[in-house]
Parts: C-alpha cells; sequence; structure tokens
DNA sequence: CTGTTATTTTGACACTGTCAAGATGCGTTG
DNA sequence: CAACGCATCTTGACAGTGTCAAAATAACAG
C-alpha cells in the first residue's frame, strides 16, 4: 500500500511534502484533476487523511504547488531554447509557439493548474506563484520585441501582439486538452499555421 | 423557500425541466459552475434531491443541456450579425472576433460549459450538443472563406486558419475568463489587435 | 531528563452525486 | 365511470469528499 513511501516508515516520514507533490502528479495523471482526492494520495503515500494539511493550506495550496513546479520547468526550458546558438531567429520563433503547443498538450493537467480558473480566479493564489508566472511572462515578451526588431514579427504594440499570441498558442492548446481538437498531428498542423499567420515575412 | 416554482405546487411540478435549467443557470452565475450542487439546485425548486434524475440523466446531462442552450444562442447571434445588411464585410469580421470575445466574458460560466473539458472529454457529450456545435463551426468556416475571397484574411487553408483564428478567441476569452487578464477593457484591446493581425489589409 | 515544538493520527461534521424502493397522480383504455 | 399503466416525485441509504478540533507521537533544544 505504501508504494511511494521512500524514508522509513517511523511516525515521522522525513520528507513528505516532496513525496505527496510526487504522488499527487502520478494520480493526476492517472485520474485527471477532477480524479485528485487528498484522500486517495494520503492513502497511497501511506499517511492519514490529514497529514498533508501540515504541508499545505489546502487542497488549493497543492495544487498551487504543482503548478509552480510547472512554471519553473517551462522557464528554464523557454530559455535555454532561447539561448540555444545553433538555432536562427526565425526557428526560435517556431520553436516557441510549437513547444509551447507541444508541452500543453503532453502535460495537459499540469497545464491547466497553471492557466485554469482553479489558481487565477481565486485572489488566493500564492505569491511564489505569481512571482514566477509573471516573470515568464516578462520573458516572452522580451522575446516577442526582439523579433519585432528583426522584422520577424509585425511591429505594433508589443504588449497586444504579445497577449494576442499567447491567447491563439493558448486557445489551441486548450482546445486539445478539452477534447475539442482530438487529433494531435492536425494541432501540429494548426501551430505550424499560427506560426504562418503571425509570421510578417509572407511566404506566398 | 420555493424561490422558483411557477406552477401551483401540487404533487406534479408540471414544467420542472425548463425551471430547473433557469434555476441552474442562476446558481450557475452566482456560485460559478463548481459550486453548483443538484441538491442545492432542487432545494431552490421545491423538489426533492432526486427529481431532477427524471430530466436529465446526470449532473453531466443537465450541464449539457445549459450548454446546448448557449450554442443555440450564439449560432443565432452570428448568423444575424453576418446577414446584417447593414454592416461592411470588413465590420463584419470584426464584429464576429469582437462579439465572440466579448459573448464569452460577458456569460463565462456558461461559455466554460460549452468548451470546457467538463463536457468534451468526456465521450458522452450529447448527440444533440455535438450536432449544434459542429453546425456553429461550420458557419463560422463559411464565413471565414468568404473573407478569404475578399482580400480580408490570408489565403491559406481555410480549415488551418479558420482553426488558428478560433483557437486566439478562444485563449483570449479563456485568459480572461480564468482571471489571468482581469481588466475588461484590456481584452477590446486585445481583441482589436486581433482583427489587425488577422487582417490581411495591413493599415500600417 | 524535561519541556517545547513539529508532525501525525483519530474522530467528527457537513457536504456531495446517485441508486433502490416506495408514494402519488395524470392520462388512456376497457 | 373505473381501473390500470406510467411518468413523476419522495424518502432512505451509501460511499465519497474536504476540513476542523483534539489527542497522540516523535524529534529536538535546554
Amino acid at each position: 500500500m505504501a508504494q511511494y513511501q521512500t524514508a522509513r516508515s517511523t511516525y515521522h516520514h522525513g520528507d513528505l511534502r516532496s513525496t505527496l507533490l510526487i504522488a499527487a502528479r502520478a494520480l493526476i495523471a492517472e485520474f485527471g484533476i477532477e480524479g485528485l482526492s487528498l484522500r486517495k494520495l494520503a492513502e497511497r503515500v501511506g499517511v492519514s487523511r490529514t497529514a498533508p494539511y501540515h504541508h499545505f493550506d489546502d487542497k488549493h495550496g497543492l495544487l498551487c504547488a504543482i503548478a509552480a513546479e510547472g512554471f519553473r520547468q517551462r522557464y528554464d526550458f523557454m530559455q535555454s531554447s532561447y539561448n540555444n546558438p545553433q538555432l536562427t531567429d526565425q526557428e526560435k520563433l517556431q520553436q516557441f509557439i510549437c513547444e509551447y503547443i507541444r508541452y500543453a498538450a503532453q502535460n495537459p493537467e499540469v497545464y491547466d493548474l497553471m492557466f485554469g480558473r482553479c489558481i487565477w480566479k481565486q485572489a488566493k493564489s500564492t505569491k511564489d506563484l505569481q512571482d514566477i508566472a509573471y516573470a515568464t511572462f516578462q520573458y516572452q515578451l522580451k522575446m516577442i520585441k526582439r523579433w519585432q526588431k528583426l522584422g520577424l514579427i509585425k511591429d505594433a504594440d508589443s504588449l497586444r501582439v504579445s497577449q494576442v499570441l499567447w491567447g491563439a498558442m493558448h486557445g489551441i492548446a486548450k482546445l486539445y486538452i478539452d477534447g475539442i481538437y482530438t487529433d494531435v498531428a492536425r494541432v501540429e498542423e494548426i501551430s505550424m499555421m499560427a506560426v504562418n499567420l503571425f509570421s510578417s515575412r509572407l511566404k506566398s
């Protein structure tokens, strides 16, 4: 039963917080966000129902923590892609858009957590989370400004352009995640069309 | 207590199904989708907990019914806007985009129902619902093809263009609904930028 | 060794969706 | 008109859920 129990099984677990996070991600991958219950989680970890409450304020708090991890991961990836010297700027732009959507498609549950109402609609999203999320968007804005200077993207109000582009990526991702677009191969084609439409260097 | 009870309060309610739908929309507007419970709903309508089960398969079924209503409403609006002789084609395109996002912003809960995972991810979305949703997208595709012929939108694979545009509208709407974009005035500006970016007649 | 503190547990409460079985009354048929 | 069938509604029950309060336990500092 105690499948995720890492440390010796004394009364004090030792590293429960991170164990809970790992198990929670596994459960979410298996049953979806709706299917995650704190009690099931506690049972899997081999601990009592209310133990998680000493490491997270809330179920909400636990979800925030998972989302924050996702943001950090994405931030790192975006940065390393942008700084990759082997890519042309056009390729970076393409990779930015396609990888965004690909990440969302491959981590649907975490993505939903990161950008879903469950976290942002409530006023109580963690400060920690807000910071990393804001930084992520700022980085994206910075990249877009550079691409505009290079003439790869239409030169209009950078902030608004960035918001529309983000909207497009988010929307395509969401339509796939929520089951409206069902074919992942087509989503790739849609992504490429998005690259095409947002690039000002028109080929056709 | 029986605030939504319209007919005389005999044993048989008479028109429970539509009464439930009305009350459900009110509850959703008040507490959000997550905050809707069948028991609360039943109590408001002044009926027992399980009465709704004779009119809807499921809680899921009730939500589908509300979503279907939303689709019909949107379909009608889209059609009448497109057939409005007082608008130029450029204005129609702009209205199409802006009104889409405005509708979502003003009916966030119903919109979430219409396009959320809650309905589409489950395989059991009603046939009725699938039909009207499909028709809606087909109509949109038809409009876009026409706008392409008129040179208002870039002439590439219509289906893919349509999917990217839909993605953009959906994404912007979602980012607002879920509380990431918080200022409705800015969302209007973002919508206008979307119109600008998707129009091939560039002003700048 | 003693007391403080961080963890964890058990018990309990108010909710939720939904199934099974019984009660009620409308509508149609004999 | 009477009787039956069926749609409708109700009560009772069950297995879940998140979370609070109070008690139990172990680690740690003095």
